[in-house]
DNA sequence: TTAAAAAATTGACAGTGTAAAATTTACAGT
DNA sequence: ACTGTAAATTTTACACTGTCAATTTTTTAA
């Protein structure tokens, strides 16, 4: 006695139902422009029915993230295949990231944003710590084969860390010297930066 | 007849009165979870009175960014002053950087979400550019002496990106793998990465 | 004192997240 | 086939939001 409840494959389905569409939308409009009202509109279903799959707003934003972030490194891992040498697959990496960040400006604002509203779940940090792998994975080879000198993690690092502030501030659009995001990207493949430092001594 | 139109100053006054009050609050919850009734509280005044010094929630916003870039600016301004050496400088400027990130948190969400309201004012462009001009100073005197080798511009705008990224990816928890922004910017300084790149046939 | 204009406040509205109540749906036992 | 019941869903309701419009207060010049 009793109506069946819903079982994991379906409650997953329809989370994922919900997902679809306020992946679409919060990448629109973003976490502020995007009702609950209008997900459940999109998905066709009642005002508060993503209360029974997801907690809150912030729930549904999450697991939006880390579906995002899915994508990412899915699009990451193509690039490793696509690529079989180190260093060119390092650059490769590289610039897809930026290039990411341009064709799906929404989905990276989503995975980036610094206003985040709340903890990262397990999951998130697990899908963006994917994406991430395959760069850590391809310096890790180069640095074995000799491509590379230095310790590995804090390569991988900071090779992120540059090409994630070369796309950042780009999109925030703080780049306003006529150095744009290509100039510095075409930099920083080259080296130009790396190879800079020296003291005066061997510039005479 | 009729009565005073209030002159330039006083409405300069009123809003920087508003402004010191959402600074604080934008700062504190960030935009989404401030309201201009609460702004308006903390001034003491009546809920809709801000909309005569500010055109909307997003103004008001667009104002404090600039005011917190004006600061940040003035904090780089102060480091520039205590380092008379270029190349010192120019790392005191870094490890500044991170530093203000870290004690200022909050102001410096407020300048570089990614999810910005509204587009830059002129105003909010000058003042972000007034902080990065001392590092374009600081790195154009570094090439001029010989301290530094390659295209000023190209050089400043990556080693922002650099120092900016480290930040960033550890103000959104990304840092999970045992390499902290410390670490990162120790490495950066010591021009660990920089010097890291050569070829296979280097290292045998 | 009064007319009027600027400033400030109040009232109103559509839209928000979400808690609670009401309702529909679909199955187990008779 | 019917019915009790529990799960799923929808409806209702509320406090709060940004902001427009109407109103009231304040302050000045005549």
């Amino acid at each position: 006695m009793g109506r069946r409840k819903l079982d994991e494959q379906e409650v997953a389905e329809f989370r994922a139902k919900l997902m679809d569409q306020a992946l679409i939308l919060f990448a629109k409009h973003g976490y502020r422009d995007v009702s609950i009202r209008a997900i459940a509109l999109a998905t066709g279903c009642s005002a508060m029915t993503p209360y029974r799959y997801f907690e809150n707003k912030e729930a549904i934003f999450d697991a939006c993230r880390a579906r995002a972030f899915e994508r990412f490194a899915e699009f990451h891992e193509q690039i490793v295949e696509a690529h079989p040498h180190p260093v060119e697959r390092i650059n490769a990496l590289g610039q897809g990231y930026a290039d990411y960040a341009a064709a799906h400006t929404d989905a990276f604002r989503l995975m980036f944003e610094l206003d985040q509203p709340s903890e990262p779940s397990n999951h998130l940090t697990l899908m963006g710590n994917r994406a991430f792998d395959t760069l850590r994975n391809s310096v890790r080879d180069a640095v074995q084969q000799g491509y590379l000198k230095g310790e590995p993690e804090k390569l991988a690092h900071l090779f992120w860390a540059t090409i994630h502030g070369i796309v950042v501030l780009d999109l925030t659009n703080k780049l306003t010297y006529g150095i744009d995001k290509h100039a510095l990207l075409e930099s920083f493949f080259e080296g130009e930066f790396t190879s800079a430092r020296n003291t005066p001594e061997d510039s005479k």
